[in-house]
DNA sequence: CCGGTATGTCTTTTT
DNA sequence: GACATACCGG
């Protein structure tokens, strides 16, 4: 652990009312106003606290204006947050503070002011994840390359990874271009970004590279944002990527005063561009900088927290930081393994019952997953038991096929010029203009290098289509002047419904026999009710532009299920996280494409999630699952072995993790538990479990001192051969062909080579 | 030009 | 198993 050094708390006789009940350490984080700052901030120990009186100390005492703080955040919701809890503090002068938002919402805003710089118009519009993709898919089929082999989803990747290293096409490095399409990467990536100048248009990674460019090219401007920024603040450090850590180093030059708050152990975004090495790097990047860590944890109990700790002690490169509690001992982290995906979720259900008969209100607790076909198996079970649930994150408003066509009508009338939004709605709902009348468009438009409506315009005149196709092109340009006409003097929630009303597209949907109609049309209601809420067209569409979601309904009494990436920042008293098997937690396809690294980030991911929880982390692994509709065998993840066996209990049938008597603890603990609480152990998917295995006692055992931590996997010998014929309940009939403490390998008759405990299979 | 079937894909996600 | 895209036949 390197050797913190906490800086001189400057001011230190201050005793502002604000101050009160804050710790030592996050006393030091406030009043350490001047000079680099790296706060080291764990799970749960009062950052967002510490930080948000911060700046109510840095106005308060007016070190700084309202107007001269820099303070980023990653999400909109964590700015929003930030800017509440500062005004319980200081009031209202929360409202100069016009940089306090996410790295692209200010990104945009620099942007807005300067884009003629780097070539664009101040009008631009900012592309979305789709839009990308469509664009990049253009690119390479205009350069004539194997759409099969090289699709705009992976350019696109490519190209969002050069920009979250601030690489312009220019600064590529030469090698890399043979990553891409043969060589053509960089060429590709040029094309894609004189396309977006000629739509006038910026994706997310330009926000920050066009703010770069401008920054190293025009000194000027560069200093005027560094004088203005006398003081600078950046929430969860641990997930910036270079352009973000090259954006405020830039800025932070001048005054010097830059704190930066994050958890390197929580560094999940690894494979977004994140780089850990960033706060690793802190203090050479800042030389004399005040290095604080809070580790008073404030949220969960020691059994949770020291699970977590040995969790993640097993990661290297790590800042080092010991968290302590006061709090009163509680339950162990539970440890449950079951026979399959249903049964989990069952299990899952009935422990939330129980929760709940006690008097634990539903939105106490919630289940993490790793990635959100996890959450199906959830939602259904939720459904049948009739338990009121959220799923936070899940498909996005504005991502929705509707909306975004919704949107496309609007910013089309908003922006004639806009190629993309016509190019989606032009035949939307079907107006006889395929793919042949858009072709002969697009030749034009890409002729004489005007817009699509333009080049319509032009065809309208000529005899290129067909007369049909002439007679409805001519109706929906007319339709789109007309709109633009009415925007001037009409609220835009009248406009929008307007305007889907005449182009028909509300129809469209009234006439469609999908099941998901109806849904669409209440969704295009909650569009224009979102709409109502501005006075400017050009107010929402920039709005909408930076935030893919609605406001969030709260979610009073409903059981909370999301990613573990949603979860970030979040706490519950009851935490529920199932799927802990191998291929899944680690997901096997992070693990093959980046290796040890990915497998770090893996178990940064686990902390998190154990972190979460205040009082009860309840972890589980299934034997099988159903992945893609096939059903696949699975081991316990390697991070249940890792937790520390002092803080763990385990409740599992004795088969499923494979172990004998002798290496158990004789000294069971099934008789201190409370047989109500624990009414699993007689409920139906117990039995069937107990069933299934058609194996001895069921017993809910506690890992004694022996070892430190877990042992669930391959632990024991088997009692089988290679070569013995099996029979397995769910794969049938087949030989082993390799054995590995109780881990065998069994090539199955009918369901081909699976690796299974040796308690599932018994000999044929 | 449209609507059907075949094929391929399937983290994590904010902006 | 579900969904999206792609291609083919009417």
């Amino acid at each position: 652990m390197a050797a913190a050094k906490p800086g001189t708390p400057q001011n230190q006789g201050d005793s502002a009312p604000y101050l009160e009940g804050l710790n030592d350490e996050q006393r030091t984080a406030v009043l350490t106003t001047d000079g680099p700052v790296l706060m080291l901030a764990g799970a749960g120990t009062g950052k967002t606290r510490a930080l948000t009186t911060r700046l109510a100390h840095l106005l308060h005492t007016e070190r700084a204006q309202p107007y001269q703080i820099l303070a980023v955040t990653f999400t909109n919701k964590a700015a929003r947050e930030m800017k509440e809890r500062i005004q319980t503090l200081v009031g209202d002068s929360v409202e100069g503070m016009k940089w306090l938002g996410t790295f692209h919402s200010i990104a945009a805003q620099i942007l807005r002011r300067h884009a003629e710089l780097v070539g664009l118009k101040s009008s631009f519009t900012i592309l979305d994840a789709d839009d990308q993709v469509r664009l990049a898919k253009q690119v390479i089929e205009a350069a004539n390359i194997d759409e099969k082999r090289w699709t705009g989803r992976g350019l696109a990747a490519v190209i969002d990874g050069w920009k979250n290293r601030g690489l312009v096409p220019e600064k590529v490095p030469a090698d890399e271009a043979y990553h891409f399409a043969d060589g053509k990467g960089i060429q590709l990536y040029k094309a894609y970004q004189s396309r977006m100048i000629t739509l006038n248009a910026a994706d997310f990674g330009d926000l920050l590279i066009h703010n770069l460019v401008i920054f190293q090219n025009n000194p000027d401007v560069l200093a005027e944002y560094q004088r203005r920024f006398s003081y600078m603040l950046v929430d969860e450090y641990q997930d910036t990527n270079v352009a973000q850590y090259l954006w405020l180093r830039l800025l932070a030059q001048r005054h010097k005063n830059i704190c930066c708050v994050g958890d390197d152990d929580q560094s999940i975004y690894g494979w977004r561009g994140a780089e850990v090495e960033n706060i690793l790097r802190f203090e050479k990047d800042f030389p004399g900088a005040a290095v604080i860590r809070l580790e008073r944890n404030y949220r969960s109990t020691p059994a949770i927290l020291g699970a977590a700790s040995g969790l993640i002690a097993s990661n290297k490169d790590r800042l080092g930081k010991t968290l302590w509690t006061e709090s009163e001992d509680g339950e162990k982290v539970r440890v449950r393994g079951v026979w399959d995906g249903d049964e989990e979720a069952r299990l899952i259900g009935d422990d939330i019952e129980s929760e709940q008969s006690k008097g634990r209100s539903l939105s106490d607790m919630a289940v993490l997953v790793r990635a959100s076909f996890q959450m199906r198996a959830f939602e259904e079970r939720f459904n049948t038991l009739g338990l009121a649930y959220r799923v936070v994150g899940g498909p996005r408003f504005y991502e929705r096929e509707e909306n975004r066509d919704a949107l496309a009508y609007l910013r089309l009338i908003r922006s004639p010029d806009n190629d993309l939004a016509f190019d989606r709605i032009v035949n939307k709902p079907k107006r006889g203009l395929g793919n042949k009348a858009l072709q002969v468009l697009h030749k034009i438009a890409r002729a004489q290098g005007i817009p699509l409506m333009a080049a319509s315009r032009i065809a309208l005149e000529s005899s290129e289509l067909h007369a049909a196709a002439r007679r409805s092109l001519l109706n929906f340009v007319d339709n789109v002047d007309r709109w633009a006409r009415d925007a001037k003097d009409m609220a835009p929630a009248d406009l929008a419904e307007l305007v889907l009303e005449e182009a028909g597209y509300i129809e469209m949907w009234k006439n469609s026999k999908s099941p998901q109609a109806p849904g669409k049309l209440d969704n295009l209601k909650e569009l224009i009710q979102a709409v109502s809420e501005f006075e400017t067209l050009e107010g929402y569409l920039d709005h909408v532009a930076l935030v893919s979601e609605l406001n969030e309904n709260t979610g009073d009494g409903q059981i909370w299920l999301m990613t573990l990436h949603a979860a970030k920042g979040l706490e519950f008293p009851v935490v529920f996280l199932p799927g802990w098997e191998e291929e899944i937690f680690p997901s096997k396809r992070s693990l093959d494409e980046n290796g040890n690294a990915a497998l770090e980030e893996e178990r940064r991911l686990a902390y998190v999630g154990v972190t979460r929880a205040e009082e009860s982390c309840r972890i589980s692994f299934a034997a099988n699952r159903q992945i893609y509709g096939r059903w696949q065998s699975a081991m316990p993840s390697r991070f249940i072995d890792e937790l520390p066996e002092e803080h763990v209990e385990v409740f599992s049938e004795q088969g499923l993790y494979g172990n004998t008597a002798t290496s158990f603890s004789s000294q069971s603990s099934f008789d201190n538990i409370d047989i109500k609480e624990d009414a699993y152990y007689e409920n139906p998917g117990w039995k069937r479990a107990r069933n299934a295995s058609s194996r001895g006692s069921i017993k809910p055992k506690t890992i004694d001192g022996r070892g430190k931590t877990l042992s669930i996997g391959a632990t024991g010998k088997s009692k089988f051969k290679i070569g013995t014929r099996v029979f397995h309940q769910k794969f049938g009939y087949g030989k082993i062909s390799s054995v590995e403490g109780q881990k065998l390998t069994v090539n199955f008759d009918h369901s081909g080579i699976k690796k299974v405990i040796d308690t599932f299979v018994e000999a044929a």
